[in-house]
DNA sequence: AATCTTATTGAAAACTTTTTCAATTGCTAT
DNA sequence: ATAGCAATTGAAAAAGTTTTCAATAAGATT
């Protein structure tokens, strides 16, 4: 990912009235070092390691922070857990297992005309999209 | 949505080895009479007024139950509570407003070619979807 | 640089959801 | 019908997330 995402996560922040706090510059620089994903624990655990102490609360916040201005998304649940993934990140989907909770990723989605639709008929800027399938996989079908 | 509803998932739930149980079969039985939805909370509130007396814990454990037969969907969370919806009931899909939350429906998503297509790389048996836009309302744009 | 205003923080409490574990109950086979 | 096995239940505990509120600190103003 690299330092841009940093920094343009920051000013997007300060643009839009948010002070660039420590913690949220730290969870930031967590954030750009998860290009895998991360759930509000292994961020606070990394600032830690870090050597840098937030409180969990501010944790969950910064990422709701990022949530609202489309920075980050949620891409699912796993053991009751959030998993989180920077916008920028290479964009895909996943397609999870009911059965066995196996998840597959995949990348077209091709809901660029959806969203010009969706956007005219709503009135609304669309900025970003959620997208996942639901099945039975091979493994679990053969049951 | 009518009694078939709940027929229908019984014998889901049956034909996949789970047993019928009151509990199950009341929730069920609330689900049938929430076209608009429904969080753990409202169900269990529901169960009560009916006089049944089951443990919230068994709330969540059918509905969980419910979702990996694909039988109802998570659709977003509202205040901290996931709300659910019967997969029966009228297929549409939301559009979350980032600033204020308001959520706007929509129809059609033209998601049948990718559902084949996933099927095919990923060799999983695709039921479902979700599917949410993310962006900016009308009014929140204006400021 | 000092002051002011107000968003943000951390700790604790509240709330939502999941896990644990002994007791119960649905189903199967007798 | 009855007995037996294993899935399911409820209560309590644990885990994850949000809210509350007084204290702090970022950024604007002087």
């Amino acid at each position: 990912m690299g330092p841009t995402l940093v920094r343009q996560m920051l000013s997007t922040l300060s643009e839009r009235g948010h002070r660039l706090t420590r913690p949220r510059q730290t969870v930031l620089r967590v954030i750009e070092a998860s290009p895998e994903g991360f759930t509000a624990r292994q961020v606070y655990q990394a600032t830690r390691r870090r050597g840098i102490r937030i409180g969990l609360t501010s944790i969950y916040r910064t990422l709701n922070l990022l949530v609202r201005h489309g920075l980050i998304q949620e891409v699912h649940r796993e053991n009751g857990e959030h998993r989180y993934l920077a916008c920028e990140a290479n964009h895909h989907h996943h397609a999870v297992c009911m059965a066995c909770g196996r998840i597959l990723d995949f990348e077209a989605c091709g809901l660029e005309d959806l969203t010009r639709r969706v956007a005219r008929t709503t009135r609304m800027a669309i900025l970003g999209h959620r997208l996942e399938l639901f099945g039975q996989c091979q493994d679990c079908r053969k049951r």
